[in-house]
RNA sequence: GGGGCCGUAGCUUAGAUUGGUUAGAGCACCCGGCUGAUAACCGGGAGGUCGUCGGUCCAAAUCCGAUCGGCCCCA
């Protein structure tokens, strides 16, 4: 009859992980578990957090998946932990060019005109209406990943308040100088008229034939010459100055009767023969100057050489001619030489110079260039070779690098403060701080904010005609100051762009800078602009800066972790965010990076269907996160099988018993050594657990409690079967109850956080409390190390006893007389468990002595001194020497007679053997000893234990319930039956058998060690 | 082209900061055992040039250099 109780549901004999999700799921929905996650510890200390925001315009992919499932899990242990984690919210990434571009496949166009033809009114509607499409499915897969945010309060980048906080920013860059214009050198289309992304230029290499160039730079008033190679030659009319390694050096040698410069290393390849007159380091040339190379440009500045690590000798001859127009490093020099921007080519790619090749396009002015140069003696060769070069992806034109306007954010003027800041980052994993991210840092690049496009947060600057700057920072402040608003009027181009304003300085009418800004400007204010900071929740924001906790890929050391850090660097001379979680990337099953075209990209919620949301979370904190896993599905499922079915399994076992005895979960006094080291054990888990998830360290987490697992199934439940299943509720029995419970309990909190389903299912199956997750994290009690390592030495113990046993063909059905362990060491601890360890062992005794009485003392003759006293009779005086009186003499007065000749310790070497009665091994080295004498009554023990176990087998096999009665018949040879009499007792208590002469049931022959048995079993009515 | 991380058994991996027993585990495999919670467990076996080469050292998976392969970022 089963009792059922509030607690200690009973629950199917097997393990069904995705039923156990539905349910739990199902569950969590209607009771609304989530939303009172978020408000339990509402009030208390905080801890704080920021979503990193993805930009949903397609579905969410294992990657994603895995930055969730971490980021969720330090949530969950925090706000177990008792922390306030507010605002705990989703956050979505809106603007952009990868949404432009969705929208423009969408529509079948692929460029700029094309767009402003269309208006970008209609076109930003339509990226507006495009970001949300995937939205459901983000919002879904992460909600059945178990990612517990608030999404129906989510931030939005596009919202004008966001923006608002945004420009807020922005406007306080600028008085603090840190936001202003200038020029880059990009990748430019002169057919399309636009500059392309490093994403784009990537996307259009192409190998092609050029020609290459070598030219004579003449020294002012000396008749030697620098030579200098380039691939560009329509570059040459705009030469500002020529760039030397400094580290190099550079030799004069005499070609053809001309004295040339060159670096050293190159003067082989480039010219062949040639005389070497004289070397000198590259530094000392800085400052020479040289005669202008084509006299159309007329320039100011320059014409000297200067100094750039960016010059190589991989190729060239080692000095670099530099157009600052056309060429980043170029650009650079002319900053830093405080030269001024030649710009000798218009924005179509034709040469604008004054000059003989006005008007032609930059590759037919190159052929052009070469022909002057060749005809005024300037060229010293020409040559064809193949590299790889970029075209635009769109209309196959080449890129030039050409100059375009930007905004910049002053990075480099305060790289100093932005490194400082990082100093006090806790980067999981360490290295990244001052190797990949700490790197990017050092280059103090500043940040090019604008974007020429349509879709994206307006930069908010407004001039007019006498350069007055206006940079209004709210909307607000943007409104006092217009004459004109259009309707429905929002942060958004076309209506930013159409707003009049009028200069306060002038009174003209003022133009807004055309440009969206960097969508990583957007993501990278989150943790103000989330708040709508500084026009509201002023208080919230201090609360929550800087943020205790990011995570996110490994790709967001350039992207999001850096705009977050500069900004917050720059603008709250803090750093942004004190812990931060770096991911590595899931790869296939190879090791290769998932992608559409291989097929192999892996659908999350799919996934989660086929092998369950917590084997999923918990294959991806089987290693470090920073490390690349290489997923595989089995992979997944043989470890959360392992540990959550071991689990059940546990749980199955527990509460099976203890409804029957209908046990009521409550403390108990504890009554067994074994229950003590249990409590212990558990104690010195959670302590480690703690220390590991408070050091951002979840994998080594994980291992403990999968180890804890093992240790409770494998060890202590195994132990303490015999006290669950004997009849009474003993003091004994309830302690155990209550240690298992107490176990079972502590690891459903502690796994919590990691299998959040699973852990719920078997929480609830204990407790009549709502969730586990609204629980609190299981806290440390002081536990005793001693009693742990006492516990392993005890296992170390019963392993070597079975090895030994293994060894020597003592199989353990059969009991062993006795066991001696020769170790006074831990004679304490041997006694303490010595009936764990006999019933481990199957021995009747367990004996603690020292290894010398066990060891036999022998002497055998030193053939040479013997040789000496016996000569040809050595062989007969040795087989006397072995009789054992002769030893026994020797042995207790140091001499006897063998032969009739005296012999004594000169003539004898002694030697020590184990007890031949005993059995050990060198593993073990001799700390175990077996005894392997047994007597029929042994013999007999170890028959009932085989028959005992060929019935049980059977009642198994009849699914019998283990609670069911049977009725039971025995024939066979004589020892099994004399066995059968002596230990009846013991064989039916066991089996749970009646005997019976005549039985109806099920029969089996069976063959034990030759020996034949029929076992008849039929189930007893009761 | 520059920078970063990684490479240990068929697979997943510990050990690398701090050089020092026989490189440790799990899955799978083979032999044996235990077993009325368990697709569990226990003992043994097979399986490793610790990617490769070189260096430092009495001693290298570990430190250094080169090289190959995978992944990422940047150009």
């Amino acid at each position: 009859m089963h009792i059922k109780l509030l607690m200690l549901d009973e629950v199917p004999q097997s393990f069904d992980s995705l039923q156990i999700e539905k349910e739990v799921y199902k569950y969590w929905e209607s009771e609304e578990i989530m939303q009172q996650s978020f408000e339990i510890n509402r009030g208390k200390r905080r801890f704080s957090f920021v979503e990193g925001p993805p930009t949903a315009n397609g579905p969410p992919h294992i990657g994603h998946a895995e930055t969730r499932a971490v980021k969720d899990l330090f949530l969950r242990y925090k706000t177990m932990k008792g922390f306030d984690i507010y605002p705990r919210i989703a956050g979505w990434d809106c603007h952009g060019l990868p949404v432009e571009i969705e929208v423009e496949k969408k529509l079948g166009i692929k460029n700029k005109a094309e767009i402003e033809k269309m208006g970008i009114s209609k076109f930003n509607n339509l990226c507006k209406e495009s970001v949300f499409e995937y939205l459901k499915i983000w919002a879904e897969a992460s909600k059945r990943l178990g990612f517990w945010v608030d999404y129906d309060k989510a931030y939005i980048t596009m919202k004008d308040e966001y923006i608002e906080s945004e420009w807020w920013a922005l406007r306080e860059l600028y008085k603090k100088g840190l936001l202003f214009k200038d020029f880059r050198i990009s990748p430019y289309c002169p057919r399309c008229g636009t500059t392309l992304s490093a994403h784009e230029v990537s996307q259009g290499y192409k190998e092609v034939e050029d020609f290459s160039v070598y030219v004579k730079f003449k020294l002012l008033d000396k008749d030697e010459y620098f030579l200098v190679w380039t691939t560009t030659p329509w570059t040459l009319p705009a030469n500002e100055y020529l760039v030397v390694n400094p580290n190099f050096n550079y030799s004069l040698v005499d070609y053809r009767g001309e004295k040339l410069w060159v670096v050293e290393e190159r003067a082989k390849t480039v010219l062949k023969k040639y005389v070497v007159i004289e070397s000198r380091p590259g530094s000392s040339f800085v400052g020479t100057r040289y005669e202008q190379l084509i006299p159309f440009l007329k320039v100011n500045t320059g014409l000297y050489v200067v100094s750039g690590d960016f010059v190589t000798k991989e190729d060239g001859s080692g000095i670099v001619h530099a157009a600052p127009a056309f060429g980043a490093d170029d650009y650079v020099v002319m900053k830093r030489e405080k030269g001024e921007l030649y710009v000798t080519v218009d924005e179509a790619g034709k040469i604008a110079l004054e000059s003989p090749w006005k008007g032609l396009d930059v590759q037919t002015a190159s052929d052009k260039i070469n022909e002057y140069l060749k005809e005024t003696g300037k060229l010293l060769k020409i040559e064809k070779a193949a590299h790889s070069y970029p075209f635009c992806w769109r209309c196959e034109t080449r890129l030039i690098f050409y100059p375009v306007e930007s905004w910049y954010i002053g990075v480099s003027k305060e790289k100093d403060k932005v490194v400082k800041y990082n100093k006090m980052v806790n980067w999981k994993p360490d290295y990244i701080r001052d190797g990949r991210f700490g790197n990017f840092l050092e280059e103090g690049k500043d940040w090019a904010l604008s974007r020429n496009r349509f879709w994206g947060t307006p930069l908010p600057v407004w001039v007019c005609k006498n350069k007055h700057t206006f940079i209004p920072g709210s909307k607000k402040e943007l409104l006092d100051n217009s004459t004109e608003i259009p309707e429905n009027f929002e942060l958004h181009r076309p209506k930013v762009d159409e707003i009049k304003v009028r200069c306060k300085e002038c009174g003209l009418n003022m133009v807004r800078e055309p440009y969206p800004i960097d969508t990583w400007f957007d993501s990278g204010s989150a943790f103000f602009a989330q708040f709508h900071y500084p026009f509201e929740n002023a208080e919230l924001f201090k609360q929550n800066n800087p943020v205790d906790f990011i995570s996110e890929a490994m790709d967001q050391t350039r992207g999001w972790f850096y705009s977050m850090h500069v900004i917050s660097s720059l603008l709250f001379e803090r750093n942004a965010y004190n812990n931060v979680v770096v991911m590595e990337f899931i790869l296939n099953s190879r090791g290769e990076k998932m992608s559409k075209s291989r097929g192999d990209k892996v659908d999350p919620l799919e996934l989660m269907d086929r092998i369950g949301t917590d084997s999923l979370r918990l294959f991806f904190l089987q290693g470090p996160p920073w490390k690349p896993k290489r997923f595989s599905e089995e992979v997944a499922l043989e470890f959360s099988r392992k540990l959550l079915g071991t689990l059940y399994n546990s749980y199955l076992l527990f509460s099976t018993n203890a409804r029957l005895d209908n046990w009521k979960p409550k403390k108990e006094a504890i009554s067994s050594d074994l229950d003590t080291w249990m409590l212990n054990r558990i104690n010195e888990c959670i302590a480690s657990v703690t220390k590991h998830m408070d050091e951002y360290d979840p994998h080594l987490a994980l291992d403990d409690i999968k180890d804890l697992v093992l240790d409770l199934s494998q060890w202590y439940l195994r132990l303490s079967r015999d006290t669950f299943w004997s009849g009474e509720v003993t003091e004994g029995k309830r302690s155990s109850y209550y240690v298992t419970y107490h176990a079972l309990i502590s690891i459903s909190k502690m796994l919590a956080p990691f299998a959040p389903y699973f852990s719920e299912y078997l929480f609830r199956k204990l407790t009549d409390e709502k969730s586990v997750h609204l629980s609190g994290f299981p806290e440390a009690e002081e536990f005793d190390h001693s009693l742990i390592e006492e516990m392993n030495y005890v296992k170390d113990t019963v392993e070597s006893g079975r090895r030994i046993r293994q060894k020597n063909g003592l199989i353990l059905r059969r009991p062993v007389k006795e066991i001696v362990i020769t170790d006074p060491k831990h004679r304490e601890v041997v006694r303490k468990y010595s009936r764990l360890i006999q019933k481990e062992l199957n021995a009747k005794e367990i004996v603690v002595d020292d290894l010398k009485s066990y060891m036999i003392q022998s002497f055998v003759l030193n053939k040479r001194a013997a040789g000496k006293i016996f000569g040809k009779e050595l062989n007969n005086a040795e087989k006397e020497f072995e009789m054992e009186a002769k030893q026994d003499e020797l042995k207790r007065t140091g001499e006897t007679r063998i032969l009739g000749k005296v012999i004594g310790d000169l003539e004898v070497n002694s030697k020590e053997h184990l007890d031949e009665r005993y059995v050990s091994d060198d593993v073990s080295g001799n700390k175990i000893l077996i005894n392997k004498e047994f007597d029929k009554n042994l013999y007999l023990e170890g028959l009932a234990r085989e028959m005992v176990r060929r019935i049980q087998s059977m009642r198994k096999d009849a699914n019998l319930d283990y609670t069911d009665r049977i009725y039971l018949h025995l024939e066979g040879d004589e020892p099994l039956m004399e066995a059968f009499l002596s230990f009846k007792k013991y064989i039916l208590s066991s089996t749970q058998a009646e005997e019976k002469t005549s039985v109806n049931g099920s029969d089996k022959n069976w063959d034990i060690s030759g020996l034949g048995l029929k076992v008849s079993i039929e189930k007893a009515h009761r």
